[in-house]
DNA sequence: TGTTTACTCTATTAAGTTGATAGGGTAATT
DNA sequence: AATTACCCTATCAACTTAATAGAGTAAACA
């Protein structure tokens, strides 16, 4: 399942890509357009803030804005800020590696084999997904 | 992150692919030699047996074997019973349909877009995947 | 300079899920 | 009849998620 965390973090970086650039939305506009608890949302944004998504200016007129065109955020990165690793599990994640405890033998083990697949599949998808893919 | 209950049912029916068919094999022997909790790992085997994948022989010389070739084992089906539905959000799912509470239009949102991409890559792996790709 | 506005941070909490365990009951085979 | 192994119910700690509250800080503007 995709947690609400991720859903509202797209819904944010979409609005913010759909309006003007270099024009501040706040929180609250975000929050009701979209439907999201508004400090929730806050803390959303703040970590993509961090991470190099989105700018802020305080003050009044102030808010969030996207720091890159949309058609540069890539969804890879995104997703890895928002959700987590790509990968269901961690003996096939490119950027968060970890064997498995239980796992003897990751070149014989079934479940490594059919999540590399998935893996692939879903970087796939990300990879030649773009912020701007997702605006209308 | 793929859950356990999945990731040691993918790995039983592996090993059940990988014995000699019609053999029945004890949930005590694959759950040594799988690492896997035994009373856990009763409760997957049953959900599997219940769902068409498995069956069972009490009394001695019991235990779980596999019903079909491993050829015929669909992971579509596999995962459906085990994680549940492939689709990350309710509004892109074929099997588990349901509108989003919060979201007024499927038609512009950006998540459903998204969404529907990554379904659809994944089906496709699990589509063509079969039990017998997973073991050597 | 002071007030407003909006961002920033910390802490708390209810609800739900997961993974594991315990203990007993039932059915089939030898 | 005894053994073996499947089957079922209940419980529980640990963790995560999503939401909320409240206070603090920084920037803009009159």
């Amino acid at each position: 399942m995709l947690s609400k965390k991720t859903k509202y973090g797209l819904k944010a970086l979409s609005y913010l890509a759909s309006q003007e650039a270099d024009t501040p939305v706040q929180i609250a506009e975000i929050a009701k357009q979209e439907n999201i608890s508004q400090k929730f949302l806050e803390s959303i944004l703040l970590s993509l803030r961090k991470t190099g998504f989105l700018g802020s200016k305080k003050g009044k007129g102030g808010g969030y804005y996207l720091i890159k065109n949309a058609e540069e955020v890539l969804m890879t990165d995104v997703m890895r800020i928002l959700e987590g690793p790509i990968s269901l599990v961690p003996c096939v994640s490119l950027n968060f590696y970890e064997k498995c405890a239980d796992c003897p033998d990751e070149a014989t083990c079934s479940v490594n084999k059919l999540m590399l697949k998935v893996r692939d599949a879903n970087l796939e998808v990300y990879r030649n997904t773009t912020l701007a893919d997702l605006i209308i």
